[in-house]
DNA sequence: TGACTCCATGTGATTTTATAACGTTACAGG
DNA sequence: CCTGTAACGTTATAAAATCACATGGAGTCA
């Protein structure tokens, strides 16, 4: 992962893609907005869940539970599935990160806080991911479920392709 | 399963949803649409692939690989997972079934023949689920997609909920 | 017909992903 | 302080998917 290491970068609030951006910033604040969140809500912010958020946020890929695993048995954290399992269950169940069912994969959510419905673009080359916003209510689906009369209450939107750099590379 | 069995309902073009609708005969239907795509394609429709597209026929559900596989050794074919995977692999491929990554399982495409990107309404509790039609390249996640120049090869489109029966029983 | 090739099938073994079950510890509230 | 609950750790197992390799049938073509 060749990110840009300099902090020189101002916040792009619109960043989202697949480009370079302040991580180091992005990761702190991320960090310091969970704490703060879970403080406001009574949720309990661990360190094995703050240490499983950090991991997720150093990296703009989506992560295996067992990649985790081995992260947090690294840092001394228990070495068994559940304890990777239930750390990343935890920061899903409360909007911290978004499971990429597509890869069996978690990321960190690049818009925490705000409820969204997330929408992502995964590069089939680099494993990159970025997260959009999307409407399910509005579109296609949202009408075919209005006229079925399916009431929608989470919806998991992937889109597989190439990143800009990926696709500039090798045109296959 | 208790699906209508008696072929007294005409075929209703725009069904997709979760509503009764003559079983036998779009599976009677599907198969031959598939034997005669596989002709023109020069593909081999072969015995465990036309009794896996039957299997997945006879319900408007997901059908994990396993299942397929308890299946299909009940039919007589092979009894390892490979046998299975293969079959659907086959199936999914050209565009015969879908596969439904949040519940790692299998569905009979309801607009076989036509290049369509799928989406789904998942209901949670009866696991039924109907095929709806998404339009990736328009909305949000088209926008989203254009503007940080990343090129959609294909879509995973998912919506979980409450089907309309089940809706009525349980408002929970 | 025989040899060759391609593809599909079948099997055993293994990898990857995920959950069940259970005891122990940490901690907030009365 | 006691108590109930939530979090943690571990063992074990289930579920999903793939690897690797041998067999066998449907074509082709000499």
């Amino acid at each position: 992962m060749t990110s840009g290491i300099d902090g020189t970068k101002s916040s792009p609030t619109e960043t989202v893609a697949f480009e370079m951006h302040d991580h180091a910033g992005c990761i702190a604040s991320a960090l310091a907005a969970a704490e703060g969140q879970c403080a406001s809500d009574g949720l309990r912010f661990t360190p094995v869940r703050r240490k499983a958020l950090e991991v997720l946020l150093q990296e703009h890929r989506a992560i295996g539970a067992y990649e985790m695993l081995d992260r947090l048995r690294d840092e001394g954290f228990g070495s068994q599935p559940p304890v990777a399992y239930r750390a990343l269950e935890f920061l899903v169940a409360h909007g911290f990160a978004h499971k990429i069912e597509r890869l069996n994969a978690f990321i960190a959510c690049s818009h925490p806080g705000a409820v969204h419905s997330p929408a992502f673009m995964i590069c089939r080359m680099c494993q990159a991911v970025a997260e959009a916003q999307s409407a399910p209510s509005r579109g296609a689906l949202g009408d075919a479920a209005r006229a079925a009369g399916f009431q929608i209450e989470r919806t998991v939107v992937e889109a597989e392709g190439l990143c800009p750099t990926c696709a500039e590379k090798g045109a296959a």
